[in-house]
DNA sequence: GACGTACTGGAGAGCGCTCTCCGACAGCGA
DNA sequence: TCGCTGTCGGAGAGCGCTCTCCAGTACGTC
């Protein structure tokens, strides 16, 4: 296999300078459009495809981003990071980053930043020039990668609004009003017993489904609302949901955090002879693959992520494009998607 | 914000050339014990990080790999990619790729190829030089995506058999010896009246799970095994165990091509009243998370895709180090996980 | 006809690194 | 003392590209 061809080999079968040849390629400046054809053909013959690394030695532009999914590391450990792909939550942000990202010719690089030497192998690569900017989806509120990303000066964005303050984009959906939507909706059917499966209680996400569930029932004349604490697993839903009926056998109505807990919880309900909706009506909140997958497929709050994802990448392509552009938050409107478990 | 510091700078501050720093850095040739110490003194003092285009542009190696899910887009299309993450199954490859390769300092780009235009466009990145291999999950039958790779080439290793002998190396699972684990334990366990849900049928894998179960069968005495083919989803997994059940009211087990249609299988069953395994008996295929999430939980055959995607990894960088390593297939033993469900 | 202006294409200097020479020097046997 | 061998560090040539100059040409104006 002889070497690729160079822009040199093109100028050369154009009978052009590299110059002009680089400026067809990157369209830049009139260049004669009878040129601009041989050019072009000359490309053609020669198979040339530039080479990244030379362009990104001079642009200092490498056309990659990264994908960091950070602060893993659930309970049960592995050698093997990647099983937080278990939640479908996952799968929809990297596929609404690729989605948006692809059109423009740039991909992903997948990093998994679980324990603190992975972080600071995740701090190197990035350091070394490898990717423009970053996208960090972080799990848990003891993670310090966000704060490093904010040190180094890096192009990034969040998803989710970090549990401390730092000057760093990110994008989230309102919680709050998610957990309104499920306590509006399930006072509205009728359910005057409820209770909530909540996230982990150190999350903001977590904290805000929940305050956002209770001071609705408040409103609606409930202050009190029994609550039993998920890590947002399925199993977590069952155990929770176990509790739940344990100390309160007459619930007729649940908000649980998320998805996969609600899908725990309506095992539960089934082992323990309760039907759906008509014992125990069931709110989750995602809108996720998990929620189709229900029986009776389940009421939920929807989460925007795949447009939430997209959102990010093009907020880290503008702070990527201008270095000064000041930081920046968007949140999303949840909305409540009605399907038979309430 | 100054520029970054350079080797140069390094050089400078150690008092030695370029190619020294170079040396200690790359751990090349004998370089005096008392140097070297100046050297790291020097890269610790000036913060220098080795840039990695500059690298790449001599070197002509990448130290990043693609990771490709390809043709997919199956029934419900969306704007977003991704959703093929809904299968537990290609969150376990990301995760075992990620995890083999993590420690070598090598992360993958993530890349879908769902439609004939995006295949193009990953096609020319590859061709870029952006990566030194790839690693490639094919769903469909149909996808050229393989062989254009091996047209083009590039160092790249399948997960699972080509349709269509292609020269390319592959992992892949002892899909026959699984259907046979799945029929010997449901005779064993006193199963008479058997029938399977496969998966699509122009898929290898499909055709190798159901033709071990049956030619097991027929050892076992029965040569004849209804069969309802399904699409590796949920709901297929639903609307084949209805039609087995009213085309076979009597059938006391079922080993399904994976854990997702039994899941949906079993949902089913339960809607009919009949208890598992008390009724019926069910096996899946994989192991997955979902095997876990099903009550009760599915007794399935295991599918090591972590270690065989760790596999992939070893042997693309083989193919990467060696360019003319022979095109290599590894075929891994599947076994029986018993849970509650048979 | 002299000059200014606009536009096009070429020359060439790097970007930051690796790696092949090659020279310097120490050690040692003759 | 000479020369040979072996070790170690430096010089410098690129890798393939972009982009800033600059020269050349065509055209319009006075």
């Amino acid at each position: 296999m002889s070497a690729p061809p160079t822009l040199e080999d093109v100028a050369r079968a154009a009978g052009v300078s590299r110059a002009t040849v680089s400026r067809v390629i990157n369209g830049i400046r009139n260049v004669d459009l009878a040129i601009q054809e041989k050019v072009k053909q000359a490309i053609a013959l020669t198979g040339y495809v530039p080479n990244q690394a030379a362009r990104s030695l001079v642009t200092r532009r490498t056309g990659t981003i990264a994908l960091i999914v950070s602060g893993a590391g659930g309970s049960q450990e592995s050698p093997f990071p990647g099983h937080v792909f278990a939640d479908p939550f996952f799968g929809r942000v990297a596929g609404g980053v690729v989605g948006f990202l692809r059109p423009l010719g740039i991909y992903p690089i997948l990093m998994f930043a679980d324990t603190p030497e992975t972080r600071d192998q995740v701090i190197a690569y990035l350091r070394q020039g490898n990717v423009d900017g970053a996208i960090l989806v972080s799990i848990s509120t003891e993670d310090t990668l966000p704060k490093l990303l904010a040190d180094a000066s890096l192009p990034a964005v969040l998803f989710a609004r970090p549990a401390r303050p730092i000057p760093i984009s990110y994008v989230d959906v309102g919680h709050r009003a998610g957990g309104k939507l499920a306590a509006d909706h399930l006072v509205a059917r009728g359910c005057r017993r409820l209770a909530t499966i909540s996230g982990p209680l150190d999350v903001p996400a977590s904290q805000d489904r929940l305050a956002g569930f209770q001071e609705a029932m408040a409103v609606h004349g409930h202050p009190y609302i029994p609550c039993a604490e998920g890590n947002f697993t399925l199993p977590s839903g069952e155990v929770a949901m176990e509790r739940l009926l344990a100390e309160h056998p007459d619930i007729d109505g649940v908000f649980a955090a998320n998805d996969l807990m609600a899908q725990g919880a309506l095992l539960v309900l089934r082992q323990h002879g309760r039907s759906v909706p008509g014992d125990v009506a069931m709110v989750g909140f995602d809108d996720s693959s998990a929620a189709l997958a229900c029986r009776p497929p389940l009421t939920t709050v929807r989460h925007p992520v795949e447009d939430m994802a997209a959102e990010m990448g093009r907020l880290l392509l503008t702070h990527i494009e201008h270095p000064d552009h000041p930081v920046t938050s968007r949140i999303f409107e949840p909305t409540l998607v009605i399907r038979e478990s309430a």
